[in-house]
DNA sequence: GACACCATACCAACCAGTTGGTATGGTTCG
DNA sequence: CGAACCATACCAACTGGTTGGTATGGTGTC
């Protein structure tokens, strides 16, 4: 581990192709030799570094959870004090992004664990745990905003209500890929997330109100 | 073409098979073997009626919206006078449905539209027509709800809202199918369905006290 | 010289699609 | 009527090519 950093391994450039090329062309419709060729590796380089095509999208699931975990830890809407200004902002955020082609916005986890669920176990987890993991921290702000406001009996959770955030998100991917063009694609999903930060934002209002009263 | 509608033909039996099949293990992991075999006919019969595995997912995703239409046009949420009640009333249709294991209640062109948007425009174009047709059906109870409630002016068209409600749809199966279990998952999507119907509620209820005032 | 790293050559299994053929049932015409 | 004719539906066996995975050999670095 003494310049891995320095140089691009193989390991390193296969997952970066697979980021690319599976949220392209969907899982199975992937070949290791088109994951080879995207990196710019051989299949010999391949097969050292996974012990199987499933190896990699294990890997490659793990390394999504990472990325993202660090670019949104990273991202500016973390700064307010209010937290439910914290989690308008993330949903800002994510239309922000809504940028470029189809499979430079869309969610790696989320185009995986749908060919993966009932055939591949272990796929499926490590998907579940970077979409599950990624609501989680959704989920604080809005369990902090939820007592920051003394809004409880509510009949929903701070944790379905994350989730609801990410199935939305989800659901608008595949609403832009279904659309066809990236631009139009792009725009119904974030017609998408509006409707989303609306709910949210009468949500608090009204439970707020209800809570007052 | 005495009596093809008495007896069940090959090309029915391999739309049935496509059915559960590709819902399960995906398009391109669904082998033409592996339609033949869950159909029950031969790979001849498949390309006597079928030009290409292609033809067969295009052919499945129009049958498909034959079945849903039909299958949602007989449903009884049409009965109410009031738009917005059948509006809720489909979100509670949709939520009822969210029944057995996964494959049975998700949706396949959500599923095949993931996989071919990239790489097969003809699947593509018509998984696109079905989602879209039926977002239309709901359009139309909203569209009918905000005319009857005088709502206009609002940042949001019931085109929008229409497409939302099948982004969220869509999105809590994939939640469903990172979740892991059929019950699980199918309580998640539920939460989801019901933050969307919570959302259209307080949406017509704070529109209408807007245009009131 | 030993070990991690990677390239080349290769394989058995599987893939979508083709072949040549049969069974069936309806239509035409003597 | 019935025999010749033909289109549709279907089948088992096969083909060329691709798949995930392996076996083996080379090369740079401690």
């Amino acid at each position: 581990m003494t310049e891995t950093s320095a140089r691009q391994t193989a390991r390193d450039k296969l997952l970066d192709a697979a980021f690319s090329v599976i949220r392209e062309r969907g899982y199975s419709a992937t070949s290791v030799d088109d994951l080879c060729r995207a990196a710019g590796v051989t299949k010999g380089a391949f097969f050292h570094h996974f012990a199987s095509k499933e190896a990699l999208a294990v890997a490659a699931a793990n390394h999504w959870s990472e990325m993202t975990g660090a670019f949104f830890a990273g991202a500016p809407y973390h700064a307010p004090e209010d937290p439910l200004e914290r989690v308008l902002g993330y949903l800002d955020f994510r239309r922000a992004i809504l940028q470029g082609d189809v499979p430079e916005f869309t969610c790696l986890v989320g185009t995986m664990v749908q060919e993966a669920y009932g055939s591949n176990p272990e796929i499926r987890d490590a998907c579940r745990a970077s979409i599950f993991e990624h609501a989680a921290n959704v989920e604080r702000d809005i369990a902090e905003a939820m007592d920051q406001r003394g809004i409880k009996d509510t009949g929903w959770t701070a944790r379905s209500l994350a989730l609801h955030t990410q199935a939305v998100l989800q659901g608008a991917f595949i609403i832009a890929k279904a659309e066809g063009t990236a631009e139009g694609g792009a725009a119904l999903a974030a017609q998408s997330v509006d409707h989303l930060r609306k709910y949210i934002e009468m949500l608090f209002m009204n439970e707020e109100r209800a809570n007052a009263a």
